[in-house]
DNA sequence: CGCCGGTTCCATCGAACGGTGGAGCGGGAA
DNA sequence: TTCCCGCTCCACCGTTCGATGGAACCGGCG
């Protein structure tokens, strides 16, 4: 049973929010919150299993809200889905830097939001198409740079697809297992491409795959 | 009632998800393929809702196919929902650039991942939460990294100097040497600096000092 | 046709690594 | 003073890594 604390300073969204989940065998209402501080004291006493969190409300925002919700120490925290009028760029940003797993619009029909709740609470993340679509342009448009320093064009494919992985600091086995190959293979092609790039270590394949922009960082924040 | 189509070459892997989905009261089978030759013919036969398609295939891989699937012309697209054993980097992006609508990985529990097909059909798009969390770390990263986690203010002085001559790739040998201290000693620091992190090999370590900020790569230095 | 490069796999071996459970030392705080 | 924390070091042991020397298959090319 997945236990929803709906927030939203809105009475009549509340009530039609509490109606689709109790209609809902595997939903519950943990309750009910008028305002981001009502929310943040209701997420510590009654421990939901996920938050339904509206942007807009009078005093504390629900971005604001779902921060203090998340950080709030005592225990597993609750999945916090934010729930929007429409789609708003400026609260895509800051929702998702707040750790919201799911970014729903109100417009959504009731049997989809209520699919959307359980799929947010089984640990996934969840967000509406033109939310989605923001993301993947950022994604796109990252920084990208050609990782070419002339040493890397002589790998053969495999050996580069290895390299890649090898710079995620997974291990011979695991690459093994994502490449469906035996880990013998695994440490053929890797011999092979450390030969042609004068490495001695893996550890030296991984400095060298971030040196030579093959992998590039992405700051991470420590999410647990 | 959505319909599904199967794309998997491995045949165990098709019968569990056609079973699946048979049990499934809003879910149907449309038809199965092997490969992704096969799949761009059927979807454009059978005309399903929601295409489930493995990446890795023999002949046309999972990423072309569904390019084709949906620049074929006639009436609307199905979904396609790309179907991988573990998560993949090097993937996502290729296959978000060609329209994917879903990133799943085959270790999601059924219930979840017949969730998962419906929320696509409907037209939102989902994503595993390691793909998920790629292209947040994308969207969120803009303003300039945050160099040092929480995690990494935790560890000591020389802690978190063995962290830097690891991330140079240096041996335990290199660092002792570096240092003028014992192997055992560099092992030591390594050991607690790894459990603080939580961390499980060197290589982790090297990528975590990367990802962190704590160290970075040559030729690009952003003053933020 | 044979050759070559890419890919896949095997067996074996020593070295490096990582986990564990210690130990002693020194400085600062209680 | 005692206690805790950071630093230094040791021994032992199992796992992973990297090196080596093979072998086989396949596709393209001369």
């Amino acid at each position: 049973m997945v236990s929803v604390l709906i927030v939203d300073d809105q009475m009549l969204v509340r009530t039609g929010l509490a109606a689709l989940i109790r209609a809902t065998p595997a939903l519950e209402v943990a309750g009910e919150a008028a305002d981001g501080e009502t929310a943040v004291a209701m997420a510590a006493a009654v421990r939901p299993d996920v938050v339904l969190m509206d942007v807009r409300m009078p005093g504390l925002d629900g971005i604001t809200a779902t921060e203090r919700i998340l950080s709030a120490g005592a225990g597993p925290p609750p999945k916090v889905a934010i729930l929007t009028t429409y789609d708003l760029d400026e609260y895509v940003y800051t929702a998702l830097r707040a750790g919201a797993s799911g970014f729903l619009l109100k417009e959504t029909p009731p049997q989809q939001l209520l699919a959307a709740v359980q799929v947010i609470a089984a640990g996934d993340m969840l967000f509406a198409p033109t939310v989605t679509r923001r993301l993947i342009e950022a994604y796109a448009t990252r920084p990208g740079r050609a990782a070419s320093p002339a040493a890397l064009s002589t790998l053969t494919g495999r050996e580069l697809q290895v390299l890649r992985l090898v710079a995620r600091a997974l291990s011979n086995a695991d690459i093994a297992a994502q490449l469906s190959l035996s880990e013998a293979t695994i440490k053929t092609h890797l011999h092979r491409l450390m030969s042609k790039l004068g490495l001695c270590s893996r550890a030296q394949a991984i400095v060298y795959a971030y040196e030579s922009g093959l992998v590039v960082p992405a700051s991470r924040d420590d999410g647990g």
